[in-house]
DNA sequence: TTCCCCATGTCAAAATCCTGACATGGATGA
DNA sequence: TCATCCATGTCAGGATTTTGACATGGGGAA
């Protein structure tokens, strides 16, 4: 019975496979993305649009892992794109709800294949058995660190 | 048989786990490691180096997944912060070999047990048998999509 | 009502990282 | 030998992200 830790080499750790596995996903979103003109973070931040409308920029921070801050200007380039809109103003409360505009919709549609095709890519690297237990794998390590 | 893709929520998608997973731990390293006074590159690039003393920058730089720029700059903080040490020219060839000061021996030493806790919490979260499955799943993404 | 607390949006400054580029040293093949 | 190619270290510039801070709006408790 060996201990999870620590293991005889540092790239052993699950940390590292982590790191490893999300940096490859990074790279190879960012380059098929570059090609659509879109961004890790503004892809991501339409596909969560698409899905639920009106966000605020805080809910879209949150969900996609950035600060306020950063989210901020992600919205702002998008906007510029007019990909985005978004009112000055609301009647209640501060949050300003989000929404895609058709241009926004188009491009989201035609990013998410190329995006797709690289999760496949992925998913069919492993057991197709073992990809439910992934998933809950990672959600438990997330949430035990407090994410 | 449903396909893996598309999901009927993006938040179901293998790559949104993967990042969320990657930036709980992601956020939970800087938080330990700031009490230490490093980053997580910086805590990378010492770790990869008590292990393998010697690498260069550039063999750095692909053992933390950044560019040999980003790791340049990681390598001269370390290095005013007399935590490396670094020879300004060679004799053979021109990467340059990296060491472990004896402070950066021990500021690793301390580090590392915040680390290690950390890691110890992910991998507590989930079933015993499930931990060599994860590690392959995430190894067999990663190379799938050429990391 | 009024005060306090929290969340939100935003600004400014700094830190971090990446892209593009260039010069150097070694190795390979003609 | 020499020329070409590859990897490395480094510089400059810009893009992205974060930290810190501040003002605003809403909700809850006294």
């Amino acid at each position: 019975m060996a201990p999870p830790h620590p293991a005889d080499d540092v790239t052993e750790h699950v940390g590292y496979r982590l790191k490893r596995a999300a940096a490859a996903l990074r790279g190879a979103m960012d380059k098929a993305l570059r090609e659509h003109g879109l961004t890790v973070p503004q892809y991501a931040c339409l596909e969560l649009l698409d899905e639920r409308p009106g966000l605020s920029n805080a809910e879209l921070a949150r969900g996609t892992f950035v600060t306020r801050q950063s989210m901020n200007v992600v919205l702002r380039g998008l906007q510029d794109a007019d990909l985005i809109s978004r009112p000055a103003t609301t009647d209640h409360g501060r949050a300003l709800p989000a929404h895609l505009t058709e241009r926004g919709r188009e491009r989201l549609h035609v990013a998410r294949s190329a995006v797709y095709a690289i999760e496949r890519t992925m998913v069919e690297a492993l057991p197709r058995r073992r990809l439910a237990a992934l998933l809950t794998d990672l959600d438990r390590m997330a949430e035990a660190l407090g994410g």
